[in-house]
DNA sequence: TTGATATATAAGTGAACACTTATATATTGA
DNA sequence: TCAATATATAAGTGTTCACTTATATATCAA
């Protein structure tokens, strides 16, 4: 069990907003694929895709419970991306440090 | 100027790994379209539409530098990644919590 | 001025995406 | 057993994506 995820499919999954509102209902409580798919506009197949791409990104895991499945997240692939931002950390540290002096000087 | 950029381009700019190793060069220094494109086995249309979306996302900012054009990069609106992120890094401190708990109790 | 260089845009193409409706499968409860 | 519920998959469609070649524009250097 190497836990080994495209790396790409992470980034994929969350450049859609739908997938990205649902990890953070995920990140509240762990759902059913109604309860995901309730608050938003579409059909619950498109909702299942969705789940589907999450689940093929690792980001969720799903358990059979009776006729639902529960979804439950998984935020480990999201820390690739994070590793990813902090190699430009520094840059808006930077900004932001700039911005400091800026208002040390004026103030 | 209020620095209005589509919080979704940049999910969507920072979904293809050229661009992606795109930014990476400009975080060590700032270079033409050129040199931006040099690693990459595509055309040069194709760098110059990539840099077209890092540009939309408010990632790079251009210079026209005699015949050259330098990019520079803007990672302001990685930001927005960056605190979406955290909505899960309890998960993972909690993770790797539960992980050092283990090694301990090994140790 | 002319040719080379640096870059962007236009137009076209195939693949991927997000969605739909229709249907299949499993589970529950009457 | 049968209808309702929960979910996934199949198939089809329009849109977006990443790429290509062709072309336009600006600058430099001879």
């Amino acid at each position: 069990m190497t836990s080994s995820h495209n790396r790409e499919a992470v980034y994929r999954a969350i450049a859609d907003p739908t997938r990205r509102a649902m990890l953070l209902m995920l990140s509240k409580k762990e759902s059913s694929a109604t309860e995901l798919a309730s608050p938003f506009d579409i059909s619950q197949p498109a909702a299942s895709q969705h789940l589907r791409v999450l689940r093929d990104a690792g980001l969720v895991t799903v358990e059979r419970k009776g006729r639902e499945r529960r979804y439950r997240l998984d935020p480990a692939p999201l820390h690739d991306v994070h590793n990813w931002l902090e190699h430009f950390e520094r840059f808006w540290n930077a900004k932001l440090d700039a911005l400091g002096n800026y208002l040390n000087r004026i103030a």
